[in-house]
DNA sequence: CCTAGCACTCTATTTTCTCGATTGCTAAAT
DNA sequence: ATTTAGCAATCGAGAAAATAGAGTGCTAGG
């Protein structure tokens, strides 16, 4: 259990540092507090045994440890209003009614990544809410047509699909078929249904069933994936734990295997924060992230930034845009 | 006019900086040609001289200059075919019927991003040769209806549209009206036609015409804009004459700019070289792009490398994609 | 026209030195 | 019992000096 005064010196010391990105030293912190130099050693020491504060060398001044910045933003962060041109910045985007839910998250990460000097990420799924309204088709020769598939909540998705030696009568029927079997079905059983319902039926009407079948597999099991996307990539290279190139390499390569970002998926409902070892993306980073649910999408906004990291703000943003979507 | 054994120094030059991003000097050379290092080095002056080779200071070894790398693809090249791992590896993406056209292009670029460790750019347009097939609206509430754009060549497009106060009749009457005035026509010409013969007509039918008729001009407009995607900017961090974080953040910036990266736009149909000061993105790089054009799409790709770059290999690869893709 | 030889130049690296910030400890003050 | 003043000790960051090595330009002889 920390005294008042520890709390303080620690707080102070993690937004200090947050500011200058310097080792904090006793001097600075006793201006703030009415006690000398020593008497905030002896407290600097003390936290240090706790392994709250940590020293870059012998004679340093200290540096919060990931141990540290937990128990800030665990009992000590206090959360500050958004400022009234962020929110405007926002505003326009989520005002704008042309923009679909995936365009407005990116767009709204892509202005939290400005005003914040991060990076954030969208993962993306269609909300199992979203039940198929209709599947189209265009021709566009002979071997190819065009599959489009809508869904209640204004998703609409398309794909190329290879139909070659099929007739386009067969098709038609088919799709006539699936039309009119699993039109109402959330996305998330079509796969289910098109084996066990659809797949026996087709095979009594269509000839090239078989080819038809698989075609449709793979335009819906491809249309149900996840969408991952990187916003404020560049920031990394703002912080200056990321001054060497080597750990620019090494973070950007992470944030470019769209497969392992699936990873950062965060099924809890409220604002987690993830300090360096605490998450899997680097022990250099925080990650901060929280879940998203609309009818239409869901899904995780996550801001990645230096442990060094301004947290209150992140969160306070995060917490702004989950409200605003989820209205 | 150089004689042959400058040329040949040159090339060698040339080549070796390529190989090792280290000054040449005049003892590496003349291990390859039969004569002394001091006889390399007067010709090396004389290429000095004439402005094709640089020194990085008083008593370093040579590099190529702008100019000498520009003698060095004009005169001195040769192309070596690819090799058989690296065309199959592309000709999976192309032998793919599922994908389309631009994912073609994406995919590939990868490939060769990952083969050569340059970046890459692809500006990708629909041809004007597509012609609009058929427009279709799937209402999502009674604000938001989403606008299906298919064109002949199987491109589909889709977007929110706000119709707000306007009845779902209304907004099916211009539909119907707009699909049948104007399918067939190339969708370059669609805003005009837009203008000057549909919004005359939906003004007598249709109450909310002013409303309806903007939305769409809005969905059209943005429908057929331009589309520019950065591939391997990564490997931007592999080179050493970028080992400074600040000339990554300048390239990398520009590379972000998706409207500026426009003018990367390429009118003729060869493979062009830009070396450093001939593009307009930086010094520090060449950028060798070519014009594509199919029936569908049309555009350019463009490799982007530092000026000691594998010329031979990229314009081998952009030859074989371009090729491929047209053919 | 070519080349061997050599003094010279400049970089890159290592070493040494100095300065200043900050610490931990001790002993005195509160 | 807690706080504080004082002080030697530690270490990093940066400047200055020393060294080694690669490569050049020039000269003179082949």
């Amino acid at each position: 259990m920390l005294t008042k005064r520890q709390e303080d010196i620690l707080k102070l010391i993690v937004i200090e540092y947050i500011k200058l990105a310097k080792p904090v030293g006793s001097k600075l912190i006793c201006e703030e507090l009415n006690c000398s130099s020593a008497t905030v050693r002896n407290e600097m020491m003390l936290l240090e045994e706790m392994g709250l504060l940590e020293k870059t060398h012998t004679s340093s001044g200290r540096v919060p440890s990931e141990k540290g910045y937990r128990y800030y933003v665990d009992n000590l962060m206090e959360l500050k209003e958004l400022n009234g041109e962020e929110v405007y910045k926002l505003q326009t985007v989520f005002n704008n009614k042309q923009l679909e839910l995936s365009d407005v998250l990116n767009k709204s990460l892509e202005i939290i990544s400005d005003i914040t000097s991060y990076t954030s990420i969208v993962l993306d799924t269609k909300s199992h809410d979203n039940k198929l309204k209709e599947i189209s088709i265009v021709p566009v020769n002979s071997e190819i047509l065009v599959v489009i598939i809508v869904t209640d909540q204004g998703i609409v998705e398309h794909k190329n699909m290879e139909v070659k030696g099929v007739s386009l009568d067969e098709v038609k029927k088919t799709v006539k078929l699936i039309n009119d079997l699993i039109v109402g079905t959330p996305i998330d059983e079509i796969s289910a249904k098109l084996e066990f319902e659809i797949k026996p039926v087709i095979g009594k009407y269509v000839k090239q069933h078989e080819l038809l079948y698989n075609a449709f597999y793979d335009v819906f099991t491809d249309i149900s994936s996840k969408n991952v996307n990187v916003v404020g990539k560049n920031n990394i290279l703002k912080h200056q734990e990321f001054s060497n190139v080597s750990k620019v390499k090494d973070i950007f390569s992470k944030l470019d295997d769209k497969s392992a970002l699936e990873n950062i998926e965060e099924k809890d409902n409220n604002i987690n924060i993830y300090i360096g070892h605490e998450n899997k993306m680097s022990p250099d980073v925080t990650v901060i992230k929280t879940n998203y649910k609309t009818s239409r999408d869901e899904g995780t906004i996550a801001i990645i930034g230096p442990k060094r990291m301004d947290y209150d703000k992140v969160v306070n943003l995060l917490d702004y845009i989950k409200k605003q979507i989820e209205g």
